[in-house]
DNA sequence: TCTGGGGTCCTAGGACCC
DNA sequence: TCTGGGGTCCTAGGACCC
């Protein structure tokens, strides 16, 4: 039996996000930014009308937003979390098979549904998603997850869609693909796509009818797959249960560059803070630590990069010991002269928490460790995080590295004094 | 002056071992 | 003259995704 997905998409997010509880910003161009308000991650309608591209450095969109009054916000993680997982809720009441692909997307496996009424189902969902969370949303359906993704695609820009679209009849299918830029299809980014036109395939119908052996030949497996996913043939089974991460990365660039060791010691102990929290909250601990270290990639004098892989004695989560660890790497890699940009801490080689691998002379000393850190995590869940901090990361009066969001919205659905108010 | 962050998968090449 | 073959582990880098 051939399968079927419907993928479920947020229109423009996050500016979906804003609106929903400033309704004044409907229909106006609306852009939400990047951390430290760098780039341009996110737009209404409006603002695309307007020539603002994704990513776009915000100071290099000055004329433009000033010129048409764009409203401009930095980014509220915690509210389009929150808002995220109410429409993930929703989606949950239209099958339980449902695979979260991203902050706003789901892959919705419907493969025991009668075909004829897919689309229906569709805009069922469409309308659910939108009374119960006020976000707009598009579907998007077929055998595969590259084709739903396709029909999706279509369904948020064309008129006639309406937000929805079922690509399972075939007759559409070959229009949809002949439409669809090589650009646009998943799993084609610049350089496959630079490939792919100069050998004359400019359209997904043109991929889906090219020889498999010139797509295997630039684009290797992933090629393949994404051909056979083209004609239908599902390569991407839904993934419901994900499977446990094999890495974890904490890295933020400086709102000013850093010429202070100090300074540099401060970020790179709070970023392993931080990425020791993910760890145990997804109850894995680390092997290898990499700490790294950049100059901004912009500016072409005195650039410089560098990093320092070190394998840990046995496999730990604890924040002390990592940033001992991650200091003792940044020792290494630390160059006097130069003005810092960016630091990071990267934890691979991942091992479940359950199993103790260790010296029996460390076991106590473990356990101990292990208290410690279930006492830290829960005091910061139920008082906020950064209630008990590391002191190596310094005093939040002189963190000099700390992100800035000038522009950010209340969060409204997650904080009681930053709640909506209706007078 | 001002340019995000966090992932995955795949491939190639070197070191090392038997 | 003729100089093996294959496996594993690691790292780096490239490609993609959101």
């Amino acid at each position: 039996m051939s399968s079927t997905f419907a993928l479920v998409d947020c229109n423009n997010f996050y500016v979906s996000c804003e609106r929903v509880f400033n309704p004044g910003l409907m229909g106006k161009p609306v852009v939400v930014l990047s951390n430290n308000d760098g780039c341009v991650i996110a737009r209404s309608n409006e603002a695309k009308a307007l020539g603002i591209p994704m990513g776009a450095p915000v100071f290099k969109m000055q004329d433009v937003i000033k010129a048409h009054g764009v409203h401009v916000y930095s980014s509220n993680y915690a509210l389009y979390g929150d808002m995220s997982q109410r429409v993930m809720e929703a989606l949950s009441e239209f099958t339980p098979d449902v695979e979260i692909y991203s902050i706003d997307e789901a892959f919705l496996d419907l493969s025991g549904f009668k075909r004829g009424d897919l689309a229906d189902y569709g805009r069922s969902i469409w309308s659910t998603v939108r009374t119960w969370t006020g976000v707009p949303v598009s579907v998007g359906i077929a055998e595969t997850k590259t084709l739903a993704k396709i029909a999706n695609r279509i369904a948020k820009k064309s008129e006639k869609a309406q937000g929805v679209l079922d690509l399972t009849k075939s007759l559409y299918r070959d229009r949809a693909l002949a439409i669809t830029q090589v650009e646009d299809i998943w799993g084609v980014g610049r350089s496959y796509a630079t490939f792919l036109r100069s050998v004359g395939i400019n359209n997904a119908l043109e991929l889906r009818n090219a020889p498999d052996s010139l797509i295997k030949k630039k684009m290797g497996i992933p090629g393949l797959r994404l051909l056979q996913e083209l004609r239908g043939v599902s390569c991407y089974p839904l993934e419901q249960c994900p499977p446990p991460k094999n890495e974890i990365t904490v890295s933020r660039s400086f709102k000013h560059p850093l010429g202070d060791r100090a300074d540099v010691n401060e970020a790179v102990a709070a970023y392993t803070s931080r990425g020791a929290e993910k760890l145990r909250a997804a109850h894995r601990e680390a092997n290898i630590l990499v700490v790294f270290l950049m100059t901004n990639p912009y500016h072409r004098e005195s650039r410089y990069f560098n990093m320092k892989t070190i394998r840990l004695p046995f496999s730990t989560s604890d924040t002390s010991e990592l940033i001992r660890y991650a200091h003792s790497g940044l020792d290494e890699i630390y160059r006097e002269g130069y003005r810092y940009k960016k630091a990071g801490v990267i934890f691979r080689d991942l091992s479940s928490d359950s199993h103790i691998q260790t010296t029996l002379f460390d076991y106590g000393q473990k356990e101990t460790s292990k208290e410690i850190m279930r006492a830290f995590d829960s005091i910061n869940q139920r008082f906020g995080s950064n209630s008990v901090r590391y002191a190596a990361t310094g005093s939040t009066r002189n963190q000099k590295w700390k992100t800035v969001r000038q522009r950010c919205s209340p969060s409204y659905t997650t904080n009681w004094d930053q709640l909506p108010k209706v007078s």
